[in-house]
DNA sequence: GTAAACAGTGGAGTACTCTCCAAGGTCAAG
DNA sequence: CTTGACCTTGGAGAGTACTCCACTGTTTAC
């Protein structure tokens, strides 16, 4: 797939995936006309970006992420430990978020959100 | 409360603080010899600023925030619905975490993670 | 009165993540 | 064989959020 292509199935713009792929976000083959030639999984790899972007981690980070995915062996347990290691991130991301959560929650109804709760004065 | 003590109970730097200044993210008053001098409140909006932060608003938008609980008047409605808003925003977080963490989990054990779930091909 | 610890300013520099040219090559249609 | 849609590169510019520096002033302690 052309970069065009890919990048309206992905909603972002050519530049910013020729910037991806200057990152090593993204990796594409050459046509013989010099036309980068993505592959189909190219997509979703890029919503994965999107939504590990939203979820704080850095596009270094990311592609160290896909990296990872890259070099592991094909063997079934190295990437179970890899997404397994993910998960845990993502865990850790939660409790931060629930706590926060809470945190929020006691507030609301308060009089006086911006000074620590419990204490009035 | 001068600027270093800030700094210290919240685990700024002074620049940072003077940079927020600077954007209208904290106020002052200037003591006689030009020193800034921060109310207590300082340390739990900054606090606050921080959280909105990790939620993926920008000091633009934390700034406003701010502005609309300075301009609404001392009801707790506003601040509340403030709060609760952000709490919107981090259940949708959440759910999108749980969302990437649910399909992490099924790729463990897969060989090809970086496929959409369901397809080999 | 001098040193140390604090404060101030202005401005330069950095890292990240794009975003936008300008100048040019490729290809299919008419 | 020209037009238009597509692609290429390199490099400049922009917005966000700091971070650091040099130089200077203030306060406190001895």
């Amino acid at each position: 797939m052309r970069i065009g292509e890919l990048a309206a199935q992905t909603g972002m713009t050519k530049d910013t995936i020729r910037f991806y792929e200057k990152v090593g976000l993204v990796t594409s083959r050459r046509l013989a006309n010099g036309y980068r030639d993505f592959p189909p999984e190219a997509v979703t790899w890029l919503y994965y970006v999107r939504t590990a972007q939203t979820l704080g981690f850095s596009l270094a980070e990311i592609a160290r992420h896909g990296e990872e995915l890259k070099d592991a062996p094909d063997t079934a347990e190295a990437l179970s430990a890899l997404f397994e290691e993910k998960i845990k991130v993502i865990d850790a991301r939660m409790a931060e978020l629930a706590a926060l959560r809470t945190d929020l929650e006691t507030r609301v109804g308060t009089g006086c959100p911006l000074r620590p709760v419990g204490r009035t004065a």
